[in-house]
DNA sequence: AAACGACTGTGCGTTAGCGCACACAGCGAT
DNA sequence: ATCGCTGTGTGCGCTAACGCACAGTCGTTT
């Protein structure tokens, strides 16, 4: 909280720049690829490139112009702000129901804020003209981009919110639910350390959250892998800000809702 | 934070119902007017209905959906979640730079949160259909309500990080700027309970935080009128959420930036 | 002139989360 | 087999903000 701290991000997340290339999953492993109409999907089939996103890599800089939106498929990846000392906090979440890059078809180019990727995977990308292109065609796909935005935004508001009046412990279930349902499977990759930095707390706070979550059998968890024991369970102790947001992307995105688990 | 709590909100809001005609001030008062290219506002300006908004008026409601989008010419809106316990924390305000409603054209027609009139005036409103079918038209006005949509979006997510991170004192300096920066003169009428129930926080905080700033002489208060005696002093006590909005509103808005006071 | 209500000030004890310091555990590399 | 690093557990004093209770103060109403 004040102005001289120590810089608490990037404790290991040094980026590996270019993305390589990758040819397994399908693109429409992402529900907004997915759900284009036919003649959409068949046009950009051969114009999306499919890309590994390793942990930590970087998608976008804060006030840096976009080169490529993308589309992650099993990958997540975080909108986060990091202050001048170097304190953080996410934004929002996207994971293959989504896209990353809003910005350059909302027409500023760029954010504030970053996007990093949150747990490693694959995705697809375009390039920022093709998109602009697409989107400027103001047919359906401007249509569902804008509805997917709308989503986002529900999420970002109620980051807003949760921030304001939950507790941690609350937080916590909110943050794991909301990345469980952009996985397959119920383990993630993560350590408590990332974890913090997401939610904008102590390390130590989210190991003590953690170890009640453990002690009462809902998650388990070692060296940075989380499995999720029983989600109902999640969803008891967390606040009403996940259920706002998922019946909001489920509203939105009928065909693109989030986890595979469903609702 | 418990769940069953005594309702902070709606001390004496009860919102008068259909706001009234009124004839004076001007459509371009509002700057996303004003920026229209003169053939859009030819079109607009006999569909534009002049309305006074009460201090309380509720624009919209969580998950109704609008008959209407605002312009506020010399009114200020705030967008805010009321949650199941009634407490509740302005996730954005909009004042004669923007448009309340912007869920109309992003497609999803309502949102979670609810819009109030936070200081009386005057503005505009258009009808649903009317405002989607000029959005649809995809020219100007798009790209245009598009880029204000993405600083309203800085300006949630940069809710959400000074939610996270920074003291009711800087907050109380941000939020008295983003009003300030939304109304002509330096005098607002807003009690110290409205100011908590828009920051999620204590009325007594709300106190305590003003009257750090009437001693040093930034502000003066008396009975819900708040005047600005030092602007530069707020400037230098709040965080940096405050510069991070306004430049990116004077970035993706440059026609359209609030404050007369200029940047 | 009195009464009331809205607004602001103040003083508790309590708590969630912070910053710091350090101990320990598992895994990989030499 | 040991070192060393990354991740996790724990303790302790501190602070911002909370919830509650109540005392003034100013305007408006009757």
């Amino acid at each position: 909280m004040l102005p001289a701290k120590l810089p608490k991000l990037p404790p290991a997340m040094a980026p590996p720049r270019r993305p390589v290339k990758a040819s397994t999953t399908d693109p429409t492993t992402n529900q907004l690829l997915a759900a284009l109409p036919d003649s959409e999907r068949r046009r950009w089939l051969p114009l999306l490139e499919a890309v590994d996103m390793p942990l930590g890599q970087v998608l976008y800089e804060p006030g840096v112009a976009l080169e490529h939106v993308y589309f992650p498929a099993t990958a997540i990846v975080s909108l986060l702000y990091v202050m001048e000392n170097g304190a953080s906090a996410e934004i929002a979440v996207v994971g293959n129901e989504g896209i990353v890059g809003i910005s350059l078809f909302m027409g500023g180019e760029s954010t504030p804020s970053r996007a990093v990727v949150q747990s490693a995977g694959r995705g697809y990308r375009l390039e920022a003209q093709v998109m602009k292109d697409e989107f400027n065609r103001a047919g359906p796909v401007l249509h569902l981009l804008l509805r997917y935005t709308q989503a986002l935004i529900t999420q970002m508001s109620q980051t807003a919110v949760c921030n304001r009046h939950h507790t941690l412990d609350q937080q916590l279930c909110r943050w794991l639910l909301l990345s469980l349902d952009r996985l397959q499977g119920n383990e993630l990759v993560m350590t408590q350390e990332l974890i913090a930095n997401m939610l904008g707390v102590r390390r130590e706070g989210v190991t003590e959250s953690a170890l009640k979550l453990q002690h009462a059998g809902l998650i388990k968890y070692a060296r940075g892998h989380i499995s999720v024991l029983d989600r109902a369970g999640l969803e008891k102790r967390t606040c009403e800000c996940y259920a706002v947001v998922k019946k909001e992307y489920d509203r939105l995105l009928p065909a693109a809702s989030p986890s595979p688990t469903g609702r």
